[in-house]
DNA sequence: GTTAGCACTCAGTTCATTGGAGTGCTAACA
DNA sequence: TGTTAGCACTCCAATGAACTGAGTGCTAAC
């Protein structure tokens, strides 16, 4: 379905001033605003050709057009194939560096909606598959040990276990010593009945505290959507833009921003979705996964921290949005991002 | 400044209407309502005098009257004074439990959220003086190390520490020997110069780790606003409430609520504003230290976790919330948290 | 194929009108 | 002296008519 090269250059026009005004974009302005020197009739006729194809649409009789769904989504394959691979050169953001994590999320998260004026949410990084690198019991007190447990890309998480059995030093030295051997490198999905078999084997006496430890792991390592961090910022920016600022809308999206669940899930599909190249993606309207966010589009990135790590930024703006610049930003920060993390 | 039995009643009348209604309170509805049978001009004399008090005030001519913060105040005051004490016989709200603190907070304040049909917010419980009972460093890698600390009502946190020498099981083992002895026991305050400088000493060729150490240790023990840990929920139920869901009004408040900075700062001062005796405060309208809760009421619970480890617990709503039911409610929970976790 | 012209449509704004809720004040009443 | 009835007045909110202006579709001429 391609378009001969007038109606494609009106209809760039015609989504391009509706991107910036946000009202419905009549056959004088665009008469006026391209080059082509046209009458504002013959606009008329080629806009009620592009009203057929589907691309535009009117709101209502007597009024200008705007770009449906399926009119953005050839925009936005159009910008894509045009920028193929440019370098984004835009000013490098300001991240300050810190060694916390969630620190330079949060900071990512709210620099990206200022800049952009739009919503923006992120992810931390998710164990897709992460290996075990480190994992050490200590005792706390009479009857608690804490397991702390090490991924690569250096993600930490801990865990409190009640025992039963007082261990000592000695016991509790081995059984790490144990653990670690057995358990270095594997992925969660390694950790299958022979390896815990083997585990409580070598246990010995200590056996059932093997159920506990590999409970607190499997908790600690799990990817699971309702434990995935997600970050939001600029939710109160939709209110910028009137075709999401009524009330029932506003308090529909915000609420999902909000609850984050289904953020989670938006996330995990895009996950599944595939990478493509760039690893950019854009959801136009109802292509959205999340009913909520049907008067949305949603623009996503990967970005990585090691292999099979990685996590994911998300800008959430009115359909009407700024792609081009949108995509800039996602770019640079995904740059920006592998960067900073795999230097650490 | 008291009133007298016929006033006062008035006045309670007419806050109690408007806290159903939301619209301004006419006399003959009070006249009506009312089981003292007076009439309605009986009643506009006396409302004029309670508008002169400064109790109740008028948005503008040829309206019914709506309560100002002062009579709010009043209205709160007494409900306090008449419940004294009296034990909150709500339905126990249902709590699953589960070992993980973070999802029991989120859960709390999603409940109390859709309980109340306000908005509700949650810390998680703050070291206030906390005592290290555990600290323990491993080898992660070759110049990686992380430091875990855990604290009084089994609080964990972790850190990672560079390091550039490379140290030995041995050195290590006899490290965390050293840390612990040294440090159990004492609060972040407790580690002065003298602390420092007796580790320095013991410590020996690796002092220079100590430093970072400690840096770890204050990281991973620090009170700070935004280090506080703060779930919200249930920030769309301001939609509900007219005279806060106009969309610059919403926006201000949506955006607070998001931020959580402006929610840690208020928390902090509850906290410094004394417990007085149930721990219950009510801040209406511009008694709030938050400036863009002015139009706001904010009633806040502390939950204790152990000694000195408390968090806050509190609903954000108009100003004509209901006081009482969101009271009682707080209280249930207060109630229901500190068993829940005194128990684990 | 392009353009000028014209009649038509429709959302949004302005403006005056109206209705109703509520007040303040005064005079009468117990 | 406190209470009440009555009345004139005020002001908001809703209604609806009239108008405006942007934009269209169609036709006929170029």
């Amino acid at each position: 379905m391609d378009l001969e090269g007038r109606k494609l250059t009106i209809l760039k026009a015609i989504i391009q001033t509706y991107l910036q005004t946000g009202e419905p974009v009549g056959s004088r302005t665009i008469s006026k605003y391209t080059d082509l020197n046209l009458s504002s009739a013959t606009i008329r006729n080629e806009m009620a050709d592009l009203e057929e194809m589907g691309f535009i649409l009117q709101p209502h009789t007597s009024a200008g057009r705007i770009p449906s769904d399926r009119g953005y989504r050839l925009y936005v394959d159009q910008l894509v194939a045009e920028k193929t691979q440019e370098v984004a050169n835009m000013n490098t953001l300001m991240i300050e560096k810190t060694n916390r994590m969630e620190k330079v999320l949060k900071q990512v998260v709210k620099l990206l909606a200022s800049n952009t004026n739009y919503t923006s949410m992120i992810t931390g990084p998710a164990f897709h598959g992460n290996k075990i690198k480190f994992i050490q019991l200590s005792r706390v007190s009479e009857n608690q040990m804490v397991a702390v447990v090490v991924t690569e890309g250096n993600i930490i998480k801990n865990h409190i276990i009640e025992t039963q059995q007082d261990l000592d030093e000695q016991q509790i030295l081995k059984l790490n010593l144990m653990l670690n051997t057995v358990l270095n490198g594997l992925t969660i999905d390694d950790i299958n009945l022979g390896v815990i078999a083997k585990l409580k084997e070598q246990a010995g006496v200590h056996s059932d505290i093997i159920t506990d430890v590999l409970d607190a792991v499997a908790e600690a390592i799990r990817t699971d959507e309702d434990e995935m961090e997600i970050y939001t910022s600029g939710a109160t920016n939709i209110f910028k833009y009137p075709e999401l600022s009524d009330s029932s809308k506003a308090s529909e999206l915000i609420s999902t921003l909000e609850e984050k669940d289904a953020l989670a899930e938006f996330v995990k599909s895009t996950m599944t979705n595939g990478g493509e190249n760039t690893g950019i993606q854009v959801y136009i309207g109802n292509e959205s996964p999340v009913q909520t966010m049907r008067d949305c589009s949603v623009v996503t990135a990967t970005y990585e921290l090691g292999e099979g790590v990685q996590g994911t930024i998300g800008i959430i703006g009115p359909k009407r949005m700024d792609y081009e610049k949108v995509m800039d930003n996602l770019k640079t920060l995904q740059a920006q991002l592998d960067s900073i993390f795999k230097k650490e």
